[in-house]
Formats: C-alpha cells, sequence, structure tokens
DNA sequence: TCAGTATACGACCAATTATGTCGGCGTTTC
DNA sequence: GAAACGCCGACATAATTGGTCGTATACTGA
C-alpha cells in the first residue's frame, strides 16, 4: 500500500527529535522513545542499524546515548529509511536476485522504475533539518529544489 | 518499504495488456492471467474492483470479459492503485480517523504529507497509455508533465 | 431451453512481513 | 564494581497479503 513501516516513521521522528537538541552531548534511546511514547527496545534496534549505517554516532555508558553523525542538513530521509528498511523498490518484482519468474511478465516494471527512482529523488532531497525546521514557523516553507521530471 | 502490492502490479499489467489490445471487445480474466502466468481468480477478483471503481466495462456470457471503460490515455495509474489498495498514505500515522494515538507524536508527518502528495502526483501524472506504449520504441520516451516541485 | 462460459462475491486459509519482547553480553562512567 | 548504557540474536505475536474454494448470477448461442 506504498507506505513506510513503522520502524522507518520511528526513526525519522528520533533523527528528527536529536536535529531539534543540537546542544545535546547524546541522548539514550530510552529517552527518545518515552519522548513520543514508543516501544523503548524497539527504537533501540532502529538506532543501533542507523548506527551501522553511519548516520548516529553511539556512545556506551553512563550518559552515553546517540548524536547525529553529522550535520542534520546532511542526513537525507532517503538515507533513514533506506538503512532501516532497506532498498525499495515500488515493484514487487524487484528485478534483484532473480527477477521476474514468470517469462513475458512484467512489461510494466520499467516504466514503473523511472517511477521508482522519482520518488528516491524526492526522499533524498528532503533532510532530516527539513523535518525538524518545519516544526515552528508557521509561515513560508523552503523550496526544496527537488524539481523532479519524468521521462517514461 | 514502499512498495506497491502485488495486486496492484496485476492490476497494471492487466490494464496494459488491454491497452495494447484496443480492437479487441473484451478479455477474460482466465485469458489475461494466462498471458502473464497469474492466477486466474486471483487476476478475476482485482478485476472486478477496477470495475466497481468504473476503470473497466465488464460483460459476461460467452465471449465476455473486460474492457476498459475509458481511453489508456484517460487511466492514470493512480487510480489503479487507489482501487486495489486503498486510499494510500506514506506514514503509517494516517491522520484519517483517528490519527496518532500518542500526544505529542508524528511530528513527522506533516512535512511528509506534502512527500506523499508529490508522489500522488507523479503517479496521477502517468496513464495506461504511457505504460503501453513504452514498450517497443527504444527510442526516446515522452516527457511526462509531472515536473513536480516540493515546498516544505 | 439448456449447456457452456463468463463475471460477482463472500468466506476462508496459507504465507509472508511487520511489530514487539526477552535474555545475555560488552562498555563506559562514577 | 555497580549502574547505565549500547549491541545482538532469537523468539513470539499481530497484521497484512496472497491465493483458494464454493456458490450464485448473467449472458450467449445452438
Amino acid at each position: 500500500m506504498l507506505k513506510l513501516t513503522k520502524k522507518a516513521d520511528y526513526g525519522l521522528m528520533a533523527l528528527k527529535y536529536l536535529a531539534e537538541r543540537p546542544e545535546t552531548v547524546a541522548l539514550s534511546a530510552k529517552d527518545i522513545a518515552d519522548a513520543y511514547g514508543i516501544p523503548a527496545q524497539l527504537l533501540a534496534k532502529i538506532l543501533q542499524q542507523l548506527t551501522r549505517a553511519g548516520l548516529l554516532r553511539s556512545h556506551a555508558g553512563m550518559n552515553g546515548g546517540y548524536a547525529l553523525s553529522r550535520e542534520a542538513r546532511e542526513i537525507s530521509a532517503y538515507e533513514v529509511i533506506h538503512a532501516i528498511d532497506g532498498p525499495f523498490f515500488i515493484t514487487s518484482c524487484t528485478k534483484g536476485a532473480k527477477g521476474c519468474e514468470l517469462t513475458p511478465s512484467c512489461t510494466i516494471k520499467e516504466p514503473l522504475a523511472r517511477v521508482n527512482d522519482t520518488i528516491a529523488g524526492v526522499l533524498k532531497s528532503i533532510s532530516i533539518q527539513d523535518l525538524a525546521e518545519h516544526e515552528h514557523p508557521h509561515g513560508r516553507g523552503h523550496e526544496v529544489n527537488a524539481l523532479v521530471s519524468l521521462t517514461l
């Protein structure tokens, strides 16, 4: 149904939370989980995935926790989603390992691959900073240079 | 994981198949299912959904089957997906009936709603005709006027 | 008018995926 | 060395998807 998993949502929320608090050294998984009322252990695993993907730095021990490994501006929503849910393809027949098993099948996937790329492009053009900024100023948002065109 | 269901894929494939054969009066679910090697009964249900949504016309009895109810150019991929998978939202907290249950949650969903609209726009700009046409001419495809911009 | 071919629809089951939990281990700080 | 933390893999459970079955209904043509 073309939607993000909750894990990806949680991940984005957590990064946004961190981006909004640039002064703090690190926040524990529990801190963030409590802030949003989401399962702490589940969020912990998600943050670990993001750490492995290089989006977060982690620090064990007391007063440890997680912090962004880069500027919020330099982390895209795409990276987060990709790190958590893996590479996404809009088509079911992902054409990865074995492609479509059925012979003449999926004459559909080639045009839809373009759509897939377009969506990925949009997601890549959105940074965590964008998500964090948008909160307060009800005024004009800024134009993301995601003027994607689509050639079929 | 942000992908179409197989049902939606099947639906698109079937409509494309019909679009490629404008001369035929009607094709049965079985004909189309056999052409792609997909379960006939499943495809039948999908085609019924599309019929209910007004994208297809059906006719029972011998030499019956399904036909496009409009020009292939006038049927968008969005309509097909919507008819089969229902309204899609990129965010898990759909903000529909009850929205996010958690109090300050999903401060994320508002910016992502824009992304959602963007994707929907792209899908709306693609017609079944686009899918069908693309097949043979290896030459230049045409530019779909889906120059979507995204203001956060 | 009857046999054959088709759609229509609901109930159901099976497979997959998503979500969440548990327990044990390694690290750092106080 | 104990408390607070991250790290990891194995489960368990819930939800969704994919697919099947049975039956009813509609239309066609001989």
